[in-house]
DNA sequence: TTAAAAACTTTACACGCGAAAAGTTTTTAT
DNA sequence: ATAAAAACTTTTCGCGTGTAAAGTTTTTAA
């Protein structure tokens, strides 16, 4: 490593024995330039250290390589699983991921667009607070922007939508509950603040009478996005009251159902499947947790290896093609019944 | 708001009837103008929709107003939930933070930080691997951006270092088990990726030694970041090889205890204080999961609060102050005992 | 061998702003 | 009212790139 210092591209043309231009060339596709010059200045790169400023790159270029990456909420294991799934392939795209989260909120959700927005990125992938969202902005904001939604939908944001398939995956294990004992009662909560748990809701309602069962709801109060919390105090009201032996409980979400299970152990409520057992309780979203709850928590895997590469091919397509907006594009991908002990 | 097309800081200061200058001078600082300048430029940008372009912004400034915000990994609740307040408190102090995680692998971590060095940031709060970090590439890195380190400390890397203090908890939780019952074992990884796990077993040895007890572990094996399937495997080995009534285990941290508490559910093992209790369980960290483990988890809350506070500060001071560096600062907070069912 | 194509070079301009200097106006203090 | 200070304006320069056009060299194809 010489010590002579690289200030700019130019200086670094210069020790490379290449026109700047052609250096840019370089930069921004090492496949455009003739093989000889690539070596040359591949040899500049060994011997110095240069990395062109990428402050003067966007500025100048027409769109830059950042692709921004919105969820709602990283406190959420979920969310950051599926964020860092999207993260790598954004990066072996040859992009660069901008991650931020909305944290619940949606002044917050607004005010990450609006910062996305000062860093013209190419693209944006987006999991909307859902309900909560400020439809308007998330418009006028996908108007301007490649935008693909993705975990929640909202009609006609966006170019495209991946997600799960909750009409199936909820008649999935409403079946499997339904045919292994008591049928089940949904617990949710009274105003969810995810879209998802209305599908679900509906999904339930559907499931069960198309198997000739009437659909029983446990609904819990509580507001924001503490969902073990809120399980957990509807499980002791719930299990104060006293609870039917057999009873079976479809969680509107993994987070309830890990809130629901702890308070039924509190309560000294037998959860599983044995005859010792009073209780059931099933969840949704295979939460990185619901291998570990006691008992561990039968539930729904969703697809989001699925969902993160289709949604990422999206945008890179997106990306490439200018703006192509044939019709908006909605995938939504099966679900994975998960047994394990609690149901 | 007007449809005239403002392109940049010259059309706005023409249509706000102030001269360029000094509407950058009022980007950069709006107490800065006079208020009658004030106002107008304020009308002005009622009116059109404008913000300065950050690229060029950033080309320009001798020091941009990024600050790098690093943690080992994400999908770990406990980072996500310092990394927000952290976030919260970086916007507030009127910068930009990016938000990185190294996923548990040190390429990753020499990853981010390159990549932070490609966007000049005024400061970066990083929370390194610590044992597999590249010491070498983190020290030239703190050398050339001012840099603190909280939750694993490195020695000589950064400018200050703040964490816990975890002779103290640790001494705190064994004190507790030990007048409350048996003596804890210290159940532990056997070749633990985190920095924090060897001080976190010094200390307990102290502790234990200064009670007059001998200490004792169980070293369970595994490799990488999935404490609570580790946890989960060796409490099933433990389990199967018969464990001593009364028997009970510090762990160190929350997440093997999840794992491990969930094993002893399978083993049909009664964990808590009662008479009626084979086993004592108590973990590090005060995880956000571990108020909803079967029973809770008594365990130790880190001052996550403190941390960082006191990381935003200095690095705020940093960025101030240019580079003095007088003595690398240390500071250690003080954890606090959460009982709960467990232990 | 020759012509066409590809890759290169040079030249020139553009991007949108920060910053410094020098002169002008407004505000504040005496 | 006057002087000093503060805020402003204009002018000029610089940052480090992308990009386009026109001319030159090298490579490829026929």
């Amino acid at each position: 490593m010489s010590n002579a210092k690289i200030r700019n591209m130019e200086d670094f043309a210069a020790v490379s024995g290449i026109s700047r231009p052609t250096v840019s060339k370089y930069f921004n596709d090492p496949d455009s330039v003739r093989k000889s010059t690539r070596v040359k200045i591949e040899a500049a790169l060994e011997r110095y250290d240069y990395r062109p400023n990428i402050y003067a790159i966007n500025q100048n270029r027409r769109r830059t390589k950042n692709v921004g990456l919105v969820v709602p909420n990283l406190t959420d294991p979920f969310f950051a699983a599926i964020a860092r799934t999207m993260e790598s392939l954004i990066v072996d795209a040859g992009y660069n991921p901008l991650l931020l989260s909305s944290h619940g909120g949606p002044e917050q959700e607004v005010a990450n667009l609006e910062s996305l927005r000062a860093i013209k990125p190419a693209a944006v992938l987006l999991a909307p607070l859902g309900r909560a969202s400020r439809k308007e902005a998330l418009m006028a904001f996908a108007d301007e922007i490649p935008t693909v939604l993705f975990d929640a939908n909202i009609d006609d944001v966006g170019a495209a939508f991946f997600g799960s398939d909750h009409v199936q995956s909820i008649g999935l294990i409403v079946n499997y509950l339904c045919r292994s004992g008591e049928p089940p009662t949904f617990f949710e909560m009274r105003d969810p603040v995810n879209p998802n748990a209305y599908r679900r809701r509906r999904a339930y309602t559907e499931a069960m009478e198309a198997l000739g069962q009437s659909p029983r709801f446990v609904r819990v109060d509580g507001e924001g996005w503490d969902f073990e919390e809120i399980g957990f105090r509807g499980g002791q009201k719930l299990f104060d009251a006293g609870c039917p032996p057999g009873a079976t409980f479809l969680c509107s979400n993994d987070r309830l159902a890990i809130g629901l299970l702890s308070a039924a152990f509190e309560s000294g409520l037998q959860v599983g499947i044995g005859d010792a057992c009073q209780l059931r309780v099933a969840g949704h979203d295979d939460h990185p947790f619901s291998r570990y709850t006691c008992p561990q928590l039968t539930t729904i895997a969703q697809d989001y290896g699925a969902i993160g590469a289709r949604s990422v091919e999206t945008i890179l397509a997106l990306i490439e093609d200018g703006k192509s907006t044939p019709d908006r594009e909605v995938c939504m991908f099966e679900g994975r019944l998960v047994l394990r002990g609690s149901a």
